[in-house]
RNA sequence: GGAGGCUUAGCUCAGCUGGUUAGAGCGCAUGCUUCACACGCAUGAGGCCACUGGUUCGAGUCCAGUAGUCUCCACCA
C-alpha cells in the first residue's frame, strides 16, 4: 500500500490518471449488439476558441452523463469535434493580416484560405487539450471538424437535395447586412440593442404645391433611396393626398403617396417614407404598390452613386450631412430624442443595415412542421420543459433562412452559373459544363454557407451520413444534447429540422439546457469587461474535480449561475475530506478483498441502510437529469454520514484489539467507500479513480466499473432507528456539555435511563468516544439521586452527567422548562392534526402513520422532560 | 407588444411528483493540537420561504393577482 500524503494534490495525479484512461481505451464508443447505445455529440467549439466557463459547464454536464451511462452498462459514445466558425475565424485571421498591413484581397482567395487552414492547424488542438484537462471522456479517435471531408460531403448532399426539392432558392430580398464583416447575416445572427437615437421629422412638399407631408425617421440617410410615402387608408387626415405625388428634398425625385394598412395612424405623423431597398416593411409595401427599389448603400456601408453628392460618404457621415442640409433647406421640422432597437452583428457588434441583396435562402415552410411536431409530440424533450415553448415560438415565427455569406472561409456554395443561358447547375460533383446548354462558360458562386448550415447536420454527419454506416444505424438518433439556452435558436432548432428532413428522425430525445456562467456580481463574463475567469486557472489552483463540482452544485438546470472561487475552494476541501477518509480506511486496512462481513453490527447496518437509500435516490435523480440534487446527496452522505459518524463509530472496533471486530469494520468501511466512489465518479472522476486504484479492487478502472444498484437486503430500518436514538443521545450530551463549557478533555461518567437499554449497551463505546463518557451506566430504573447532575434529554433517554460544580438547579429548571415549552408546542400541534377527522380520512395512510410516529416521539420527549422537571423540583 | 425566469439565513443559492423541526456553501460566535483531515472537529446564533387572495385535511412547493428584478422574442417608421 502506497503512503498517501496528508493533503490531496490534484496536479500530481490528474495527468497520469487521464493518460491511464486513454491507454485503457475506455473512452472509445464501440458498437456492441449486447448493449444499448448512449450517444452524446459535443457542441463543437470554434476551432480558434479558448476554453471558457461556458465550455467548462458544457463539458462537465456531458461528461457526467456519459460516465454515468457508461458505468450503467451502455455502449456510451461521446463524440467530440470543432466548428470552422466561418465569420469568427475569418475575422481573426484578417485581424492578423491587418497587423502586417494586408487585407484578404491582397492575398487572394486561395492564399488566404491556406492561411486560415494554417491557423486551424495551429489552434485546432488547443481547445482539445483544454477539454482533456477537465477530464472529458470523449472518444477522441472520432474527433471531427465541420469542414473535414465527411462533413463537406454531407453539406454538399444536403444542399443539392434541398436545391432539387426547391427548398433552397436564390432571390433578392431584404437581408441583414454587416458592413464591417461585409456579409449577409441570418435573422438569428442579429442582436437587437436598445440605443438612444433621434427621430427626425422631415417635410416632403407635394408636387402640386398644395402643401406638404411630414415623415419621421430614425435613419435619415436612407431617404436617398426613398421612392414613396405611405399613409393608412383609414386616415381621414390624408384621404385627399393619396394618389398625389411629393418631391423628395435634396434629391428632387417625384414620388407617389400610397395608402397601405401597414402604416399606423397613431404613430408619429401617420406618414411614412418608403425606402424599399433598405427596410423590410417598406420593401413589402413597395411590392404592393409597385414602388421603385433604389439601393443607396454599398457593401461597406457607404453611400453609392445613387446618392448623388453624398456618394462615398460613410452612412453616419452621410446622416450628419443630410441633417445639416435638411436644416439649411428648411425641410427639418423637428428632432426628438428617441430610443430604439438597433440590430447589431453578433460577431463584430457594428450596426447591421437592412439591404436588398441577392442571396441564397432555405425555404422554411415545409421544414418547420415536422420539427415543431417532434417537440410537441414529446419525441424530443427539453429539460427544463419551459424551453420547448421558446423553441416552438421561434420555429413558428421563422422566416426563410438566409444561408449565403460573403466570406471565403466555409463551405462554398455548390452552384455554377452559366454565362450563356443563365442556368444554375447544382450537383454532387463539380460540373465542367452547364447542364442545360452545355456551355463551358460557367462560374461557381463565390459565396460560402452559413456556419450553422453545417453544424445543423452535426448529429448525423459525424456518424457517417449520408452513407448508411453501421455507426449511424447503431448510435443514431443520439440521446442527449447538452447546450446553453443562448443557442437554441442558432443550433438546436436547426439540428432538429435538419434531422427530421434528412434522416426522418429527430436527432436526440432530450435537450438538456444549462444557463450562463456569470461573474460574482452577476455580469456576463466578457473580454471587454475583463471579468472572465479562466477555467484552466481554477483547475490549476483547485483541481479539475473541484471545478466540475462547482459547475453543478448550487444551481438548477436552465438557470444562470454566478461563479465564486470560494465555491471551488469548498469543493477542493471536499475532495480533501474524501482523500483523508480514504487514507483512514487504507491505514487501517488489513484485508485484501472487498466483501461485506457475515455479521453486521448496529452501526454497519445503519450506514448500509443509508448507502442503499443514497444509491437508489442518486440514481433516480440522475436519470431525471437532476445532477445538482444527486450530487448534493452524495456529498452529504460522504461528509456527514460516512466521515462524521460512521468512521468515528468504527474507531473503537478498529482499536479494540479484537481482530474479528476490527476486520468486519474494515470490510464495511471499504465496501461503503468503494460504492460511494462509484457514485461520485461521474462528478469527480480524477480523485475517485486515484483512490479506487489504491484500494483493493477488481477490474482495471473505476471509470469502467459497474454502477451500484440498491440492494434491499442491505436495508435495516429498525437498526437504523435504533442507531439514531443513540446518536440523538450523543448529540444531546454534546450540546449540554457545550452549553456548560465543559472542555472535551474533561470526561465524566454517565448514567443513561432508558426504556431501550439494549440499544445503549451496543452504543456504550460510542458514548465514551463521542460524548466524552468515562464510564456508562445503563438503567431502566428511575435515577433517584440525580442531585448535582446535568441531564440531557431525548425522546427515549435521560442521560445524567455528574457535574455538580457546574449545575445550578434553578438554571437547570429554566433550561428544561424552555425545552419543554417547545416540545409541548410541537406535540400540541401534532395532536390537533391527528384529531382532525378530515386529515385522518383524506391523507394517505403512510402520511398518517408517519405523523403518528412523530407524535409518539414528541410525547415521549415531553414525558421525559416533565419527569426530569419534577425530579429537579423535588431537589429544591 | 408578447413569452419566460427570479424574489427562501448577512452573501450566493438548493429544495425533484404538495406532508421536513425549511437546507447547503461561504461568513459569524464559542470551544477544541480527539492517534484521517485546521482544506479539520464539536456546538451555536441567524429565516412572517416578496406581498395578497384562492385550491386543499395540509402550501416554500399548485392556481390567480400585485410589486420588484433579470432575460429572450417581435418589422412600429
Amino acid at each position: 500500500m502506497r503512503e498517501l500524503p496528508k493533503t490531496y494534490d490534484p496536479k500530481s495525479v490528474e495527468d497520469a490518471i487521464y493518460q491511464m484512461w486513454l491507454d485503457g481505451g475506455y473512452f472509445k464508443g464501440q458498437r456492441d449488439p449486447g448493449k444499448k447505445p448512449f450517444t452524446i455529440v459535443m457542441p463543437p467549439p470554434n476551432v480558434t476558441g479558448q476554453l471558457h466557463m461556458g465550455h467548462a459547464m458544457d463539458c462537465t454536464l456531458q461528461d457526467i452523463l456519459i460516465r454515468f451511462k457508461r458505468m450503467q452498462g451502455y455502449a456510451a459514445l461521446w463524440l467530440p469535434g470543432v466548428d470552422h466558425a466561418g465569420i469568427a475565424t475569418q475575422i481573426k485571421v484578417e485581424e492578423e493580416l491587418r497587423k502586417e498591413g494586408l487585407t484578404r484581397y491582397d492575398l487572394g482567395r486561395e492564399k488566404f484560405l491556406e492561411k486560415v487552414w494554417d491557423w486551424k492547424r495551429k489552434y485546432g488542438d488547443r481547445i482539445v487539450m483544454q477539454q482533456r484537462i477537465l477530464g472529458s471522456s470523449c472518444d477522441w479517435d472520432r474527433h471531427r471538424f465541420t469542414m473535414d471531408e465527411g462533413c463537406s460531403r454531407a453539406v454538399r448532399t444536403v444542399f443539392v437535395n434541398l436545391f432539387k426539392k426547391g427548398l433552397i432558392y436564390r432571390g433578392s430580398r431584404i437581408i441583414n447586412w454587416c458592413p464591417h464583416c461585409t456579409t449577409a447575416l441570418s435573422d438569428a445572427e442579429v442582436e437587437y440593442v436598445d440605443k438612444p437615437g433621434h427621430l427626425w421629422h422631415i417635410r416632403y412638399p407635394l408636387s402640386d404645391g398644395s402643401g406638404y407631408v411630414v415623415v419621421a425617421t430614425t435613419r435619415p440617410e436612407t431617404m436617398l433611396g426613398d421612392t414613396g410615402v405611405a399613409v393608412n387608408p383609414e386616415d381621414e387626415r390624408y384621404k385627399d393626398i393619396v394618389g398625389k405625388t411629393c418631391i423628395l428634398p435634396l434629391v428632387g425625385r417625384e414620388m407617389p403617396i400610397v395608402a397601405d394598412e401597414y402604416v399606423e395612424k397613431d404613430f408619429g405623423t401617420g406618414c411614412v417614407k418608403m425606402t424599399p431597398a433598405h427596410d423590410p416593411n417598406d420593401f413589402e409595401v413597395g411590392l404592393r404598390h409597385n414602388l421603385e427599389v433604389i439601393r443607396v448603400l454599398d457593401d461597406n456601408g457607404r453611400v453609392n452613386a445613387e446618392g448623388g453628392k453624398y456618394e462615398g460618404l460613410d452612412r453616419y457621415e452621410a446622416r450628419k450631412q443630410i441633417i445639416a442640409d435638411l436644416e439649411a433647406g428648411g425641410w427639418l421640422v423637428k428632432t426628438e430624442d428617441y430610443a430604439h432597437n438597433v440590430g447589431t452583428c453578433y460577431r463584430c457588434h457594428s450596426d447591421v443595415e437592412p439591404i436588398i441583396s441577392a442571396q441564397w435562402f432555405v425555404k422554411m415552410g415545409p421544414l418547420v412542421g415536422p420539427a415543431i411536431d417532434a417537440v410537441k409530440s414529446g419525441r424530443t424533450k427539453f429539460v427544463p420543459e419551459r424551453f420547448s415553448k421558446n423553441y416552438i415560438n421561434w420555429m413558428e415565427g421563422l422566416h426563410d433562412w438566409c444561408i449565403s455569406r460573403q466570406l471565403w472561409w466555409g463551405h462554398q456554395i455548390p452552384v455554377w452559373y452559366c454565362a450563356d443561358c443563365g442556368h444554375m447547375t447544382c450537383s454532387m460533383e463539380d460540373p465542367t459544363e452547364c447542364e442545360a446548354c452545355h456551355s463551358k462558360n460557367i462560374e461557381r458562386d463565390p459565396d460560402v454557407l452559413d456556419t450553422w448550415f453545417s453544424s445543423a447536420l452535426w448529429p448525423f454527419e459525424t456518424l457517417g451520413w449520408p452513407e448508411k454506416t453501421e455507426d449511424l444505424d447503431y448510435f443514431y438518433p443520439t440521446d442527449v444534447l447538452v447546450t446553453g439556452y443562448d443557442i437554441i435558436t442558432f443550433w438546436v432548432s436547426r439540428m432538429i429540422f435538419s434531422g427530421c428532413e434528412h434522416t426522418g428522425q429527430t436527432p436526440f430525445h432530450t435537450v438538456l439546457i444549462h444557463g450562463l456562467v456569470r461573474d460574482d456580481k452577476g455580469r456576463k463574463m466578457s473580454k471587454s469587461l475583463g471579468n472572465g475567469i479562466d477555467p484552466l486557472e481554477m483547475v490549476e489552483q483547485y483541481g479539475a474535480d473541484a471545478l466540475r463540482m462547482n459547475m453543478i452544485t448550487g444551481n438548477s438546470p436552465g438557470n444562470d449561475m454566478r461563479f465564486f472561487t470560494e465555491r471551488c475552494e469548498a469543493m477542493r476541501n471536499f475532495a480533501n475530506k474524501l482523500w483523508n477518509a480514504s487514507r483512514f480506511v487504507m491505514m487501517n486496512l488489513s484485508v485484501e478483498d472487498n466483501a461485506l462481513p457475515k455479521e453486521l453490527k448496529l452501526e454497519d447496518k445503519w450506514i448500509l441502510t443509508k448507502l442503499t437509500r443514497l444509491i437508489r435516490e442518486a440514481t433516480e435523480n440522475m436519470e431525471k437529469y437532476e445532477l445538482g440534487v444527486a450530487v448534493a446527496k452524495i456529498y452529504d452522505f460522504i461528509w456527514d454520514s460516512y466521515c462524521d459518524w460512521y468512521i468515528e463509530l468504527t474507531k473503537s472496533r478498529l482499536q479494540s484489539g479484537d481482530e474479528g471486530s476490527s476486520e468486519s469494520a474494515q470490510r464495511v468501511l471499504l465496501w461503503v467507500l468503494t460504492e460511494v466512489l462509484k457514485l461520485l465518479h461521474p462528478y469527480m472522476p480524477f480523485i475517485t479513480e486515484e483512490i479506487w486504484q489504491a484500494l483493493p479492487h477488481e477490474g482495471e478502472a473505476l471509470m469502467v466499473a459497474s454502477w451500484p444498484t440498491a440492494d434491499e437486503t442491505l436495508e435495516f430500518p429498525e437498526e437504523e432507528a435504533e442507531m439514531e436514538r443513540v446518536m440523538a443521545a450523543i448529540k444531546a450530551v454534546r450540546t449540554l456539555r457545550a452549553e456548560k463549557n465543559v472542555p472535551p478533555s474533561k470526561k465524566t461518567s454517565m448514567t443513561v435511563e432508558t426504556a431501550h437499554p439494549d440499544s445503549y449497551r451496543d452504543g456504550e463505546a460510542f458514548l465514551k468516544r463521542l460524548a466524552s463518557a468515562s464510564e456508562v451506566h445503563i438503567t431502566t430504573e428511575p435515577v433517584l439521586d440525580a442531585g448535582g447532575c446535568a441531564v440531557a434529554i431525548t425522546e427515549d433517554a435521560r442521560v445524567y452527567l455528574p457535574l455538580a460544580e457546574l449545575v445550578d438547579v434553578e438554571k437547570e429548571l429554566q433550561r428544561i422548562a424552555k425545552e419543554l415549552k417547545k416540545a409541548e408546542g410541537q406535540a400540541a400541534g401534532m395532536k390537533a392534526k391527528l384529531a382532525n377527522e378530515a386529515f385522518l380520512s383524506k391523507a394517505p395512510e403512510q402520511v398518517v402513520a408517519a405523523e403518528r410516529e412523530k407524535a409518539r416521539k414528541l410525547d415521549a420527549l415531553v414525558e421525559n422532560l416533565r419527569e426530569s422537571e419534577a425530579k429537579l423540583r423535588a431537589l429544591r
